[in-house]
DNA sequence: TATCAAGATATTTTCGAAAATTTTATGAAT
DNA sequence: ATTCATAAAATTTTCGAAAATATCTTGATA
C-alpha cells in the first residue's frame, strides 16, 4: 500500500491551494468566526501574494465561509444559532432525499465505494485517543468521505454540491462548539457501530432504515451543539 | 415615483461590479456556454484590470457559472441536458418546500412585497412586444423578484440562496434555448394571469394550490427547452 | 506523410508597488 | 468633557509588469 502521489497531472494554481488551506482552517475553527482576514496575516500564513489570496477569499465568500463588506476587507463568517438551525433543517431534508436517490440509483461500484470508505474510516487512529491536528484532519476527511459516499449514488451533482456545502458548514459548528466530539474521541465504538449500520441499510436498499439511522446519528451531535451555544456566546462577548 | 438612487452608501468594489456584469452576461447568454474568458477580452469588455476580473471569475466559479481548469484559464460553464434536468428536479423540490414554508411563516410585510413585486412585473413593457436588451433585462429582473418574493417568507437564508442559484442557472437555459420566450413575448396575458393566480394562492395560504400552480408554470417552459436541446446541440457541434 | 523536438508566441498567473479608502490619532472649539 | 474637523497611519484594492505556463509554429527526421 503506497501513499505516493504522481506529480499533479492537472497542476493547480496557487489561488486554489490557498483556498483549500483557508477552507480547512475555517472548517476546523483555527480561523475563528468573525475574525478579520487581513492581507498581511494571510500572506504570511499561507506564504503567498495578495492576488491568489484574494481569489481564494472571493471563492470562500461565494460559499459563505467568509463575508466581504464594501472596501473593509474580509472576515470569517460569523456563527449563530439561527444559521445553525437553518443549516440543520435544510441538510436534514436534502440528505434524506439524497440517500433515497442513492438507494434508488446506486450501482455495484457505489456500494464498493461505501465499503471502502467505511474501511478507511475504521482504520483511523483508534477512538478514545486524543488526536493531534493532522490526525484529526485525516479523521475528519475520512468521516466526510464516508458520508459523501453514502449519497454519492444519487446521480445529481447539484444535490451533492448542496449536501457537501451544508455539511462543511455544519462541520465548522461541530468542531468549534463540540471540540473533541464523538467523531474524534469518547464513545468511539458506538459511533463506529452507527456507521456500520448506516452502511448496511444503504447496501440493503432500506430507505426508511437509512433515514431513521441518519436522523439519529445527526441528532445526537445536533443537541450537544445546541446546548453549548450559550457558553460560546458568553466567551465571545467577553473578548 | 422616482428612480433616483442615492450614491452607494456602502460603496462596492470594482471586483463586485465586474462580477455583477459578468453574471448578467452569462445568464443572458451574451457570453456563450463553453466560451473561453480570456483576460484581454474581459479587460476591454468590463473596463477593468486583471485583479478584479479574476476575483469575479473566482466567485462565479464557486457558483458554477464558469469553470476553471488548472492553469488554462476560465470558461463559461457548458450546458447539457443532464445538468438541466438535475437543476429542474432539485429546483422543483426546493421551491415547493420554500413556498410551503413561506406560506407557514410569511407575515403582512411579506404579502405586501408580493403584491408590490407583482405590480412592478405588470408594469414592464407590454407582453407581445419585442424588447431591446435593456428592457429584457429589466423584465427578467422583475420576474425574478416576483418569484423570489413568493419564497422570501420562508425564513431560511440557506434555502433562499439555493433557490436563487438554481433559478439563475435555469434562467440561463431558458434564455439561451428559448429566446423571446413566454416571459418576454407571445401569450403575455396568459402568463400574467398565472402570476396573478400564484400571488393569490400564496396570500390565501393555499399550499397545495401554490405547488400545483408553480408546477404548471414551470413545466411549460421546461418542456419547450427540452424540445429545443436537439437543435442547440447541432448548432454548437457545427462551430 | 507523420511524428517529434525546439523555438516562438500567446495566455495565464503571480508579484510588488501605487492608488484609493478606511481607521485611528490629534487637537481645536464649544 | 464632547464634538468635530484635520492629519497621520493602517489597510484594502487596483494597476502594470514580470514570471510561469500553455499553445502554436516550424522544420528536421524517419
Amino acid at each position: 500500500m503506497s501513499n505516493d502521489r504522481l506529480p499533479d497531472p492537472r497542476p493547480t494554481t496557487q489561488a486554489v491551494a490557498v483556498y483549500d488551506l483557508m477552507r480547512r482552517d475555517i472548517r476546523s475553527g483555527a480561523l475563528e468566526p468573525g475574525m478579520a482576514l487581513r492581507t498581511e496575516l494571510l500572506k504570511t500564513r499561507y506564504g503567498s501574494g495578495v492576488s491568489p489570496t484574494r481569489e481564494a477569499l472571493a471563492r470562500l465568500a461565494a460559499e459563505h465561509f467568509v463575508t466581504a463588506e464594501g472596501k473593509k476587507g474580509f472576515r470569517v463568517a460569523p456563527i449563530s444559532i439561527e444559521d445553525f438551525e437553518e443549516l440543520v433543517s435544510i441538510r436534514r431534508e436534502l440528505e434524506a432525499r439524497a440517500l433515497q436517490l442513492s438507494i434508488a440509483n446506486g450501482n455495484d461500484d457505489w456500494e464498493a465505494q461505501i465499503v471502502a470508505a467505511f474501511h478507511r474510516l475504521t482504520k483511523t487512529s483508534p477512538p478514545g485517543h486524543i488526536l493531534n491536528a493532522i490526525e484529526e484532519e485525516e479523521r475528519e476527511r475520512r468521516h466526510r468521505d464516508f458520508h459523501m459516499a453514502l449519497v454519492s449514488g444519487c446521480r445529481s451533482r447539484w444535490l451533492l454540491r448542496f449536501c457537501e456545502q451544508l455539511t462543511a458548514h455544519l462541520e465548522r459548528y461541530r468542531r468549534i462548539l463540540n471540540p473533541q466530539s464523538a467523531i474524534s474521541t469518547g464513545d468511539g465504538k458506538e459511533i463506529e457501530d452507527e456507521h456500520r449500520a448506516l452502511m448496511t441499510v444503504m447496501i440493503n436498499r432500506d430507505v426508511d432504515g437509512a433515514i431513521d439511522l441518519i436522523e439519529r446519528h445527526r441528532n445526537r451531535t445536533y443537541n450537544v451543539i445546541l446546548g453549548r451555544f450559550e457558553a460560546y456566546r458568553g466567551s465571545v462577548a467577553a473578548e
